[in-house]
RNA sequence: GGCUGAAUGGCAGAGUGGUUAUGCAGCGGUUUGCAAAACCGUGUACCUCGGUUCAAUUCCGGGUUCAGCCUCCA
């Protein structure tokens, strides 16, 4: 039984689907001016995560992520470039597509555009105002009128008297009520535009997300997820406008992923602390950072730091190490005892650090067993790969990833070279010199390389 | 100021009203020419003060500290 914590009521909740058996999902994606940060990888993975779960739970997923592709920032970098917005969106839709695809994340069954979207928005708009939930103020931006509203504050908590804005940013004189949100955004000299109802402009970020997520989806689906950030007034605000335009009930649950902190500060673009995806891929394989983030709960805070990194990664490579030394069939059944204990973690909440626990369980007892052709060693072996693929996980060849560069460091040999050292350490150690064996692989250490010497022959790996 | 959420062994990180998390590091052993990998053994951890209870790290209340949201942010 699948138990989600649900932002809105702020518990566990069973998870119930709308349809039997089918899972609805919509992921506030990424804004495309920029190229992705770990905060963003943790988002992709930990719902990617999350689609894998649902998916080996027998349910039918509809994974929605999408792309906002127009804003402001977007609109600022193409000038400061001095490229058009098509190019810059583009070129980092494309970064975005790569790291995730490094990260082994699988694509979201769609990912809406913004700018693709245009009629849905307006459509919307176009219900707000005559639902008089919004309004045309003078300046032709159009607003949504949070008084229209009354559950405005449910899901994250804020108390509308108490939100007494203005007081950390300038109040608009042309809305109702400064907590009011902008809808339609009336194009400015050399920005540009969509035409509308209330002249050429284009949507403001909260009703882009309304809009998508209910035409993919339909008005009334059952998972939304993002990050913590977006709680407010991001999703607050697409409740309101989407509860206010259909009628109906927008999500069920709603899902929100901790932060990536560094040195207990969060990871942010403003703070300008962040690092992005490919930074670290030069120091770290690709499956290192997604087990990190999956070492930790999605909600608590996930700190990032090379120890934390090392530490993955000597964990991995226990379990790759496990896997290398077994002989893995894909057709044996993986074990039931495993499969419930893994099951049963992951559907309390997601906890991935628990199910990570039950793979290293795993690795030990296949470790322990020296028959490795026995009916027993050959089933662990299979368990492990098996449940570790629900997580994403080791799906890589053992060796490739043990041998795999760490980085691109420039002393680095390639494997003819080493290859020849290990065959020349084994000529010295059948001659019983073991000085000049050892000399050898003190040489191969420095570089980075270590041997183990086992029956079947010296074999290497990567540190 | 309002609202959230945290505080676990040397580190990372789950969990639980009374019994082993797990990984890394350390220590002892097995194995090895020596290593490496692996295996076995090894750690009286639960911020603080009250309360409930036969029993609390786990529930309740106060406090302290930290992080986050209240502005763009994944």
């Amino acid at each position: 039984m699948l138990k989600i914590y649900n932002t809105l009521s702020r518990q566990k909740e069973i998870f119930k689907p709308i349809e039997p058996d089918k899972v609805s999902m919509y992921v506030c994606g990424m804004t495309v001016y920029d190229l992705c940060h770990v905060g963003h990888a943790r988002v992709m993975v930990i719902f990617d995560m999350i689609a894998r779960h649902l998916r080996h739970s027998d349910f039918d997923v509809n994974y929605v992520r999408n792309i906002t592709d127009i804003d402001d920032k977007i609109i600022k970098r193409a000038n400061e470039n001095n490229e058009s917005i098509t190019e810059l969106t583009e070129r980092f839709i494309e970064a975005m597509n790569q790291d995730s695809e490094a990260l082994g994340v699988i694509p979201p069954d769609m990912e809406p555009k913004a700018t693709l979207h245009m009629d849905q928005i307006i459509d919307m708009i176009s219900t707000l105002i005559e639902k008089k939930h919004a309004y045309v103020g003078s300046n032709n931006d159009v607003y949504f009128d949070i008084s229209s509203y009354d559950q405005y504050g449910k899901l994250s908590g804020k108390n509308i008297d108490e939100l007494q804005a203005g007081e950390r940013v300038e109040v608009q004189e042309e809305k109702d009520d400064p907590l009011d949100f902008v809808l339609w955004k009336a194009a400015k000299a050399d920005e540009p535009s969509w035409p509308s109802p209330w002249g050429d402009g284009r949507p403001g970020w909260h009703i882009e997300c309304s809009a998508m997520s209910t035409h993919c989806l339909g008005n009334h689906f059952d998972i939304h997820g993002g990050g913590q950030d977006l709680q407010f007034p991001h999703h607050e605000n697409e409740i309101a406008q989407s509860q206010c335009a259909t009628g109906e009930t927008f999500a069920n649950v709603w899902v929100h992923n901790g932060f990536v902190r560094i040195d207990e500060e969060k990871m942010s673009k403003s703070l300008g602390n962040f690092f992005t995806v490919r930074e670290v891929l030069k120091e770290y394989q690709a499956e290192v950072i997604r087990f990190f983030i999956l070492s930790s709960h999605y909600r608590s805070p996930l700190n990032y730091s090379t120890d934390n990194l090392d530490e993955a990664k000597s964990a991995l490579s226990r379990l790759y190490t496990a896997l290398r030394d077994a002989t893995v069939d894909n057709d044996v059944e993986p074990l039931k005892k495993y499969v419930d204990e893994f099951n049963r973690a992951m559907d309390d909440d997601f906890n991935s650090p628990k199910a990570i626990s039950i793979l290293h369980e795993l690795a030990r007892e296949s470790n322990r067993i020296t028959d490795k052709s026995s009916k027993q060693a050959t089933e662990l072996a299979a368990t492990l790969k098996f449940l570790a693929g629900v997580l994403g996980l080791l799906q890589d060849d053992p060796q490739a990833f043990l041998q795999g560069k760490a980085n691109a460091s420039d002393n680095e040999l390639d494997e003819v070279a080493i290859q020849k050292l290990i065959d020349e350490r084994n000529q010295a150690k059948t001659e019983k010199n073991y000085a000049k064996a050892d000399e050898i692989r003190d040489q191969l250490v420095a570089t980075g390389i270590t041997l183990e010497d086992t029956p079947q022959g010296t074999i290497w790996r990567r540190n």
